[in-house]
DNA sequence: GAGTTTGAAACT
DNA sequence: CAGTTTCAAACTC
């Protein structure tokens, strides 16, 4: 047979015949038919020709884009692994993820060589639709492209770079519904399959987010990635691992009992991205929401860069969007945590689970805010630098870079509060040390069982212990911040000799003061509220400290930095705004149309109002105006008559004030028309936050909202779940000095810590706040916790920087 | 990595 | 509710 096509180069013959498809096709057909040979191998020939031509083709855009992408590392994965993420947007999809065994170990390609293998669509986009640098057609987008070729297979054979895994993949049937089962994957037998379905809702909202710049594409997307990740680097095998694992994490972490449908039903999801409780996501939305984004953008940087790093190639025949669909709404914070933590522990994981967990993927939650993803993109970077780095890390911990948890339980099962995974509400992931564990989806009814019974006896045993308030801020270098007052222990600790400056103190662990439940001795993890929260001044030692600010991340409560050099760098801020009335969205709109460069969106319950745009400029290296509001603002606000409450100090910062106080005075920040007065009762609450939008966002604006604006420029609001609980605190907040502790001599109530929520409180019932949050954008100069009124880095704030930013 | 310390959870 | 035990995380070496 091979003797008719002498004439074809061996390349090209090889090309074709190397092709179990292309063989099936060509060959077989060529050598049962035809009584007319000549004929018929005329034709095949001029086929063969026909293929040879495409295949130069495309070798010559291959080449072409090769040179035109940037060279995978680390430093500058954000941007290019954006067009590696696979977006899982449509309906279920079979992946086959078939672990890398096609390059021969020690081979030394290059990282582009790493085939990450997507049967969806998302990680191709279409050619114009790129737009920005790197943005020429890359290895994916040409695969794409060929992929509408009826020869595409072959000529993905052409490109040496591109995976023989790739191509195989390819030629799975990617509408296979189970690829475990399909005979495509049974074709892939010699490699591990990985099959990983997205919830039929998955692709819901995938439209809502028009457009993103590449960067946030990637953040945005990845975490949707689903699908199998083929990883023919040379290490690869343990990349695809990873990936994998981060896709089956992302199941076993759903909570059955929190997620409302069973893991292994395959119930669909709500959609709402909600999840279950947890120290960290728990905390009310409004400064959950910010801090959660970036713990997990932050967590998440390990796996995306990994992810990154195993795949350059991303091929999917089905893709046929010309803009990353998303699923842009799910707050998915566990899910991230839980990717993160894989990520991080890959290394030391156990081997892959069985398919019980690849199950349970059928049920995941594959959503994600655009905010989140941004935040990923933002600290891509940075996470890797920290994840690969850090020697820290090595120790043994039940927190994962991503906060998520893992345990190590040896006699309870997992099925006690003693373990953080099932305290958590989660599964036991592959990567616990658990033994006998039961806290996974086979035990289910065991798990439900179990939790009710403690529930039983405490009905907030699964509750987060955390009570997070919304201060967040970024801080002079840009980092998100939130003072560690912002948030207090529920029950509290009752530390005997660790002066609550230890881990074992779950207030500290917690990054919140002990307060007035505390029943600890000794205790020091105080506020001061002539200081700030330093833990070295409570004789934390440094490395606790710098440990600490490692994991500041995990908590709502963190403090931590973004690479100033990222100019992905998203910050977060937050100001809460307190309008007399809805009708000073108006207001706020003008406001916004003042300045530009910011698409703005403002909405009152059903009402939107587009307010346009604007634009405060973030200048990361004058830590001076760390606490000035931006001059604009200024002129804004008095333009505008939005005056901030009589007792602000917001126009009037003293050196003597303090980061928190620079809370307090954002906090602060009320729109009034033009009185300086609060009004009372009517008022709604409003937050301006840069914050990405989650599923509150989804909630509250729904896709069309959200499709009607930039996403990258996002004004939102939400509706404040937690204002009654801020109004409780504050009418508590004068009960911080601690009574009965021990250390009452060393705890000073934190007003401030409150003072925003008295502020807001002093309007009366909020029945009707609202949070709006502003784009992740530089919206203002650093500010926050984190600087004190010298215009010096906070102290405490800085080491948790400088713990990340050298990391 | 093993052993110790610690405090929450569980138990009585 | 208090005291004790169990447990696993945090920590130290």
């Amino acid at each position: 047979m091979s003797s008719k096509f002498r004439s074809v180069p061996d390349q090209l013959w090889f090309l074709i015949s190397d092709s179990p498809e292309t063989s099936n096709v060509n060959t077989t057909a060529i050598a049962t038919s035809s009584p007319e040979p000549d004929i018929n191998e005329l034709v095949e020939f001029l086929r063969v020709l026909q293929i040879a031509l495409i295949c130069l083709r495309v070798l010559s855009c291959y080449i072409s884009c090769k040179d035109s992408l940037p060279p995978m590392m680390p430093g500058n994965a954000t941007n290019e692994a954006q067009d590696q993420l696979p977006v899982f947007n449509s309906p279920p999809l079979a992946f086959t993820s078939p672990y890398a065994t096609s390059l021969p170990n020690g081979s030394q390609h290059p990282r582009p060589n790493s085939t990450e293998i997507s049967l969806n669509d998302g990680m191709c986009r279409d050619k114009n639709a790129a737009g920005g640098p790197g943005e020429s057609e890359t290895v994916p987008q040409l695969c794409r492209r060929l992929s509408t070729d009826a020869y595409t297979d072959k000529y993905t054979r052409t490109q040496p770079r591109l995976s023989s895994e790739c191509v195989d993949q390819y030629l799975v049937d990617p509408f296979a519904v189970d690829s475990v089962n399909s005979a495509d994957s049974a074709n892939l037998s010699s490699k591990q399959i990985k099959n990983i379905q997205v919830p039929e809702d998955s692709g819901e909202n995938v439209e809502a987010i028009p457009h993103y710049k590449p960067v946030e594409n990637l953040t945005m997307h990845y975490p949707e990635l689903t699908g199998a990740v083929l990883d023919t680097d040379l290490d690869g095998t343990s990349r695809t691992r990873e990936l994998v694992t981060f896709h089956k994490s992302k199941t076993t972490l759903i909570p059955p009992r929190y997620s409302g449908y069973s893991p292994l039903s395959g119930s669909k999801p709500s959609g709402s991205g909600l999840h279950l409780p947890s120290i960290v996501n728990d905390v009310p939305r409004a400064a959950g929401a910010t801090a959660n984004v970036k713990l997990e953008a932050e967590a998440y940087i390990g796996g995306l860069h990994r992810m990154k790093s195993a795949s350059l190639l991303s091929c999917n025949p089905l893709e046929n969007m010309k803009s990353l669909p998303v699923l842009p709404y799910a707050v998915g914070t566990d899910s991230v945590r839980s990717k993160l933590s894989i990520a991080e522990s890959s290394s030391s994981s156990k081997p892959p689970q069985s398919t019980e967990s690849l199950n349970m993927l059928n049920s995941m939650e594959r959503q994600e805010t655009p905010i989140d993803k941004r935040k990923f993109s933002s600290d891509l970077v940075d996470g890797l630098e920290y994840s690969q780095s850090s020697p820290k890390k090595k120790r043994k911990t039940t927190l994962s870079l991503n906060g998520a948890k893992h345990c190590n339980c040896k006699k309870t099962k997992c099925l006690k509060l003693y373990c953080q995974c099932f305290s958590a509400g989660k599964y036991c992931a592959e990567f616990c040390a658990c033994q006998e564990c039961h806290n996974k989806a086979d035990y289910e009814d065991t798990v439900i069982k179990t939790r009710q019974v403690i529930e039983s006896r405490n009905p907030i045993a699964f509750a987060s212990k955390i009570e997070q308030h919304n201060n967040q801020f970024i801080n002079s270098e840009g980092g998100t911040c939130a003072t560690p007052s912002s948030g207090r222990h529920k029950i509290g600790c009752n530390c005997k000799k660790s002066m609550c400056l230890k881990k074992y103190c779950e207030c500290f662990q917690a990054n919140v003061p002990c307060s007035t439940g505390c029943r600890c001795d000794g205790c020091k993890n105080v506020y001061d509220k002539n200081e700030e929260y330093d833990a070295t001044k409570h004789g934390v030692d440094k490395e606790m400290v710098s440990d600490r600010a490692d994991e500041r991340t995990f908590y709502p409560g963190s403090c931590h930095s973004h690479n100033p050099d990222d100019s992905t760098n998203h910050r977060m801020v937050e100001l809460p705004f307190q309008l007399v009335s809805s009708g000073y969205l108006q207001e706020l709109a003008i406001l916004a149309s003042n300045v530009d460069s910011t698409h703005m969106l403002l909405q009152t319950n059903n009402e939107e109002l587009n307010v346009g745009s604007y634009n405060w400029p973030l200048d990361d290296n004058n830590p001076g105006m760390a606490h000035q509001f931006p001059p604009r603002w200024d002129t804004l606000v008095n333009q505008r008559h939005l005056t901030p409450l009589s007792d602000s100090p917001l126009m009037s910062m003293t050196p003597s004030t303090s980061s928190r106080t620079r809370d307090l005075t954002y906090s602060q920040i009320h729109l009034t028309p033009g009185t300086g007065n609060v009004s009372s009762g009517v008022s709604p609450q409003w937050r301006i936050s840069l914050i990405t939008p989650t599923t509150e966002l989804n909630e509250i604006l729904g896709t069309e909202s959200l499709q009607s604006f930039n996403p990258d420029y996002r004004l939102y609001h939400t509706l404040e779940d937690d204002t009654p609980k801020m109004l409780k605190d504050s009418t508590t907040s004068t009960e911080n000095v601690k009574v009965s502790s021990p250390n009452q001599n060393h705890r000073v109530s934190p007003p401030e810590s409150h003072m925003h929520e008295l502020g807001s409180s002093s309007s009366g019932p909020l029945r009707s706040a609202r949070q709006i949050s502003l784009p992740s954008v530089p919206l203002f100069p650093p500010l926050g916790p984190c600087i004190d009124s010298k215009g010096s880095t906070d102290n405490s704030a800085s080491k948790f920087e400088n713990g990340n930013s050298s990391k």
